[in-house]
DNA sequence: GTCTTTCTTGAGTGATCGCTCAAGTATATT
DNA sequence: AATATACTTGAGCGATCACTCAAGAAAGAC
């Protein structure tokens, strides 16, 4: 029940947390939070209920620590896109990669799939997912300003109103990406095509 | 457990099949599909489980003549749009009637909550949603290829890659749109800019 | 080796899930 | 009124849900 409360440990975890909360993302971002079980959990992470809910305290907090561990990689993804291509380099990058990538378990984008299904219960988790929605729409906005600074695209528009619209295609990109038969990369060429004549 | 066999009826139905059908679309449509119990069901239908399953036959089937009804209704309306308002005409005017239209119990499009939601389990009612948003796609495609012949828009593009960039827009635009604190309506009238200069 | 602390185990908890069915009730036919 | 047929009722089914906890096993401290 207790872990890692004294600093002299009798017997340490046989587990790495960090990449059991990254097979749970991946198992939660496929299948969703209704959709996966405990049952699901504990075969794919090799850890008996006591084990579990020692280690993570419940499948809410997992799910939580999951959604976090989801946003804060895709934002460090963006951001070294943005190092070595500049801002608008990044962002014209972005559309192809998230529905290109081959280890990411599913196309569509977790933090919507997570509002999608739990906004309608007032779910905490679905205010979480909406706060980190929130977070990548502003590194967006600060990335479309940086761009318009650096004069590579015009200032007509907001950079706030380039951020939402952007945030909106690209979640509609990946949802479409989802779905069977349909080639999502012509999706993703136009929508490239559109900040490139901005 | 036999509905409307005979012609001679000893005792009709004490309800109005169609609209419990609507009813239920919206639970389903809000709540998903592992988010609306059967005794959210029987709340909402004021039907006991008896009378509910011999009514519908299971919680699927309801929901796959949910998902019928959804599709059938928002093809009509479209049609209607186009009859009044020409098929450029339709398509511009749909962005902004999806966000905002009151009756209407959630603003994303169940169909692609549905395939969010069960297309990892294979289950048949992803399939389903899929084939009705391929239908969708179809419909949006006939209206561009309409568009291009009566010379309301440039036949630069393809109707179908319209039609495929057109509902993955929209998509996009309606997840917006269900998020607190998101101006979906900006959004839209981008989209709808977007279609007067094709 | 002994002790102490912590992690691991897995049978089992109550609650809820979708669903069944025997009994009861209502209505058109005769 | 009697009968036949079909709809309504609701207690309760087995299965699964997220989760608990007492007992056992492992490892650093001494």
């Amino acid at each position: 029940m207790i872990i890692q409360e004294s600093d002299s440990m009798p017997r340490k975890p046989s587990y790495d947390r960090n990449k059991l909360i990254e097979q749970a993302r991946d198992l939660f971002w496929t299948r969703g939070w209704a959709g996966t079980s405990l049952k699901d959990l504990e075969a794919a992470l090799k850890m008996k209920p006591g084990s579990f809910y020692a280690a993570f305290g419940s499948k809410e907090n997992l799910f939580d620590l999951a959604l976090q561990k989801y946003a804060s990689d895709g934002r460090m993804r963006l951001q070294l896109l943005s190092d070595h291509h500049g801002p608008l380099g990044a962002l014209q990058r972005l559309p192809l990669l998230v529905i290109s990538s081959d280890d990411a378990p599913a196309k569509a984008c977790m933090l919507s799939k997570t509002l999608l299904e739990l906004q309608a219960h007032g779910h905490p988790l679905a205010e979480r997912a909406s706060d980190l929605l929130l977070e990548m729409e502003a590194q967006f906005c600060a990335l479309f300003e940086q761009a318009q600074t650096q004069q590579l695209i015009s200032t007509a528009r907001k950079p706030q109103d380039l951020a939402r619209r952007f945030q909106s295609d690209l979640l509609g990109l990946r949802i479409s990406a989802e779905r069977n038969g349909i080639n999502a990369t012509l999706i993703a060429e136009e929508l490239v095509r559109g900040l490139a004549s901005l």
